[in-house]
DNA sequence: TATGAATGAGCGTTCATTCAT
DNA sequence: CATGAATGAACGCTCATTCAT
């Protein structure tokens, strides 16, 4: 089988090339590449509403501004290249714990909840990637994208479809999406400036400035309870 | 009762002031902001994925782009009043609906598929809340959406409570949140490019490319199956 | 003799019109003038960098942005008769401290820097003078302005004169255009953001960052001393 | 000894750059500056009542707007700079012809009367310095200006001081301080619309439409007439 | 491959002034 | 005379992208 996640690098492994070198092999190139995705990953953790801009990244990676250009074709690109490596990594982990958890829905809400702590730029980018991100990117990387996504949900639905033969595997997918889809969505409405969120609580409507882990959890055990009943 | 949703204005009822008149009395300004949201709206439907510049807008409504700003402060205000008045009318018609229809899921369901058809300008918006348009907005605006949102989903929930005592108010006021996030979560997954659309569909991925409001229903039945244990 | 300074109004002696109020009779049409002159001082005292804008004046004032226009063709108009009447004030000054003091020099100096102190919109206006206000006013009222400069040089012009016969009326009045040039252009060298007026301090070049009485003192002192001669 | 004034560019011995060349080296970019700042300049003695516009000056240069902003970081900028030189160039001319003329108060009244017709940007500019260019500037540049000033003054005093030694240097800088000062304040009062001049010498108030050098000569030897005191 | 100078489209907002009421 | 709604010109600046070197 081919692996899903062969993208996944562990930052603290990566061989760095030194600045303003030539990177003239794939390897070299490909670590260059990795390079500006965690400049650009940590430039917009500072600050999770905007991308950076693109000769922000350039600096923070120690490149000049055209190089960033031999490796992405727009700066949302590059963007769309660290949603599709957090995809997978959540992909990844579903299948894992799936497999080890005897509590499925549990295991699933505390995957993603451990997950989006982990990896804060994982639903300000999956926000993003409709309205921003695949605006700007060819066709075929978006393509990619759903194809990973595709293939995830493929084999986490084989694993749930294993444990619950009563639910279809097309029943299982739908239950994955519907889950990416409902933590997207209370991500973006639990989403407010600081200010809002105290009017919010002062005014005794918390349910609408409620703790996101919490709401997560509770969605997701909601949507899944159709297992406790197969 | 104080009803929620005066604001709802049907277009077609709507009078029209002549253009480069002047809105000297305040039903005049309402008449003329309402114009303007009708234009703006008329604008962003064309073209879904960019709000409209303010010199279309003037334009569209046959007025100067200086008087736009005589009823907004900014562009992205315009916006966020047509969210929060289509919001009040999803909230509006998810109530009605409830208290005539025998099955609350379905309803629900069918309540939101109809709406977002007849108003495709709805979860586009709704899309934006969080990343563009609450960024350049007054937070009190924001609150008012907000509020607004609150009390739909009180009445709701209310309503929801009685027909189904088992269920504590916040559960049914939880449900609907996540109702509403699964909605706009599923849509923005479901947003693409046609090209991706039809390649994902040749690549026999069409779990990802399924018709939205099929997987609306589903997801909401899904979401909503608690009830039928009740 | 007819005065030169008919226009001088001590405000606390102001009669005031009702907000609102037609001004009927040229009294009223005169007061209300006033009032707006007044309101435009005042808002242009709190921050003498920029000529307050319209809107502002018309609110100060307790009017309608539209009034304004009655009584000024331009908002510059407004500003550039404030200038005249504090040209006017300044002349008269002169004029009356030169017939009573004996150290004619002295007396000019501290007549200035008296007046200046008294009335901080005098050399900030007078500095917006060509770069700002005579630009966009009607030329027979920067005639006006002009004519009053010069019937108050005049006058004074003949009280030195009558002191000192051996300077000529001309040269009297040269001096006191050399006068006012002095100190317009004193004060605009002296005129520096408060960061860099530090920084001069610190790096050794307080010559630069003087006390503005003190070197206007002295400058006159320097300019008037051929009267010792006489 | 250092020259201050390095900067001085004639401008007809200017290399220019071929337009939309790439200005690659230290010495290229210098010559590009320049080129604005000629262009700048151009522009703004067509019309020294107001500062050109980015794209006016980007289009003289044969460049595009953005080109600008990397040369400068605001229009005042551009403006400052020349001023900066002007300002050199008005020092280092009075230190030479200090040091050949025998005459002082003449000599800087001639050097001053050239260089202000040779150089028509210098008082406008000036002029401006306080009310328009140091607003929008950083605080570093104003430094700059100021500090060459400072500079230039100083030399000149010391020049002053060894011609004129019962003058102490302080008093020499202050006098060059006044006459500036003077210049600043008479090109202000002399500066009026065509209109107006005609008006004035019509009504035989030709004191107040003089000849500017004229007055300019006559107010500088009025100024340093202590000199000959000495 | 790397650079970074050059490009130029894109846009919201202010505000003095006009003028219908 | 008073109002204030409507006007629309004016403009600096950013920044993703290109491309000559």
């Amino acid at each position: 089988m081919i692996c899903l996640f062969q993208n996944l690098q562990e930052p603290e492994r990566l061989k760095t090339l030194p600045d303003r070198t030539r990177a003239i092999d794939e390897a070299d190139k490909a670590l260059r590449r990795q390079s500006l995705l965690q400049s650009a990953l940590r430039l917009f953790l500072e600050q999770p509403t905007n991308l950076p801009s693109v000769q922000a990244i350039a600096t923070e990676a120690g490149l000049a501004k055209g190089t960033i250009y031999l490796y992405f074709d727009t700066k949302e690109e590059i963007f769309l290249a660290i949603l599709t490596h957090l995809y997978d990594g959540i992909l990844s982990e579903l299948l894992t714990n799936l497999e080890s958890e005897p509590q499925v829905a549990q295991s699933v809400a505390a995957t993603l909840s451990a997950y989006t702590r982990r990896h804060p730029a994982f639903l300000p980018l999956a926000s993003m990637n409709t309205t921003i991100l695949e605006r700007n990117v060819k066709p075929d990387l978006v393509m990619q994208l759903k194809t990973r996504l595709y293939e995830g949900i493929a084999l986490i639905s084989q694993a749930l479809n294993k444990r619950y033969p009563t639910l279809s595997l097309s029943e299982c997918a739908q239950l994955l999406i519907n889950t990416q889809a409902l933590v997207l969505g209370l991500w973006q409405m639990h989403q407010m400036p600081e200010t809002v969120r105290s009017a919010l609580i002062a005014s005794n409507m918390s349910l609408l400035a409620p703790d996101f882990h919490e709401t997560l959890k509770a969605g997701i055990t909601c949507l899944w309870q159709s297992l406790s009943n197969h």
